[in-house]
DNA sequence: GGCGTGACTATAC
DNA sequence: GGTATAGCCACGC
């Protein structure tokens, strides 16, 4: 797999995670077919420029914190975004047992088709 | 190749 | 809840 692949695999997992909703690095990671590289996920955004059109907003750490300082202008923005979205930090982190993004009949069942 | 570093994670106290 | 530790992997020096 070349760089680029693997980048191409990496931004499209994150453009797949729906308005609302968030991943993890790692889930991010897994998606794209590369288990165990959060930290290449992290870096791959780190690089990407905005005019990538990334909902990177959406991506935190499996603990649902935000990947930046708390006093940094980016984490402001982030958390700023992902209110925009309905998605509220309570107590600094996202609570992810509610916004996770999941394919799974859990999300089917809480608001899936009624 | 060694070593530090980092938008990371899981496990264990 | 917190800290510590180990594992992870790509980069740059």
């Amino acid at each position: 797999m070349t760089s680029d692949e693997i980048q191409r695999a990496v931004f499209q997992a994150i453009r797949a995670i729906p308005r609302g909703q968030v991943a993890a690095y790692g889930d991010v990671a897994h998606r794209a077919g590369l288990p165990g590289r959060a930290r290449l996920v992290g870096r791959l955004l780190r690089e990407s420029p905005r005019s990538a059109r990334l909902p990177w907003h959406r991506v935190l750490r499996a603990d649902g914190r935000l990947a930046f300082p708390v006093d940094s202008e980016p984490y402001a923005e982030q958390a700023r975004k992902l209110a925009a979205e309905g998605v509220a930090l309570v107590g600094g982190k996202v609570p992810v047992r509610f916004f996770a993004w999941r394919e799974d009949d859990i999300d089917a069942a809480l608001w899936g088709p009624r």
